[in-house]
DNA sequence: TTATATGCAAACGTTTTGCTAGATT
DNA sequence: AATCTAGCAAAACGTTTGCATATAA
């Protein structure tokens, strides 16, 4: 198997099937998918695979940079495509029924105040940022009624 | 057993030995506790209590909105003491050692920001946002060595 | 050919639950 | 007295690990 993404991209390991079945998933269906998801989907027409392949291969995908990690509300790890055309965004996620939506509204001026928090907090606070984490909590549309 | 805390507060429930003392662990120490954490330090001098015990109680102060929960970088749910008078605060979490730092850095801005952004989503999304959630994830001064 | 990844089952750490005795109102 | 809560042990849940087999390089 050689099929990997479009653009070009080193990896380090071997690329195995169950490798890109996990991928495909992420690539056909954009949206936040927790290890158990994932396998059910691969599971449809690759009755073999095996769960613990897909936590591996999915903390894989993430230290290779093609996945983004996520705990929200829930108990499980959940992750995406981490597609570096795509527009930098946060979760809004339903508290109720767990249903996560991505925006990008006031992005150039968040970016903006992260920007000065991590220069100010690197330097009051010794830390060294790396990345930051902003969701918004409440009911959807469905759940509020 | 009577005592509470300094301010009025109606509790739905009974107020009972094992709540106050984990509701003590919170006032005297001002922090980021873990379930196991909290029982620990009871334990020391109330051996008889029940970790169970702790978790319901650690829920049921979270329903009663004396404690905020966080789900940071380990698979553990934190608790902190939600003080009415404290700053609005954020949290900087070393990705090494877990230590979890606050800051009210840029709250003003920030919150400026967080008010615009919940009214534009609310808007445009139909979500009723209760609550925002914004963690700085990177290495402490000790971890980044 | 050889190191790496798979699949399975068993282990793991955290959190929840069922139950009876006990405490609070 | 009625009801809620504690403590214990067992179960549940998501995730990780050990190991023999299979696969990619």
């Amino acid at each position: 198997m050689r099929r990997r993404r479009g653009r070009a991209f080193k990896c380090i390991g071997r690329w195995t099937v169950p490798r890109q079945l996990i991928l495909d998933v992420f690539i056909n269906n954009r949206g936040h998918l927790a290890a158990e998801e994932v396998f059910m989907r691969i599971k449809r027409n690759n009755p073999g695979i095996g769960l613990a392949t897909v936590y591996r291969n999915l903390e894989f995908l993430h230290r290779q940079g093609l996945l983004n990690r996520f705990k929200f509300h829930t108990d499980r790890a959940h992750y995406e495509l981490n597609d570096d055309d795509r527009e930098h965004h946060h979760h809004l996620i339903c508290r109720k029924c767990g249903k996560v939506i991505d925006y990008s509204e006031f992005v150039e001026r968040e970016l903006k105040l992260m920007k000065d928090l991590e220069k100010e907090l690197s330097h009051k606070h010794g830390f060294r940022i790396e990345r930051h984490d902003l969701n918004f909590i409440g009911l959807c549309t469905d759940c509020k009624v």
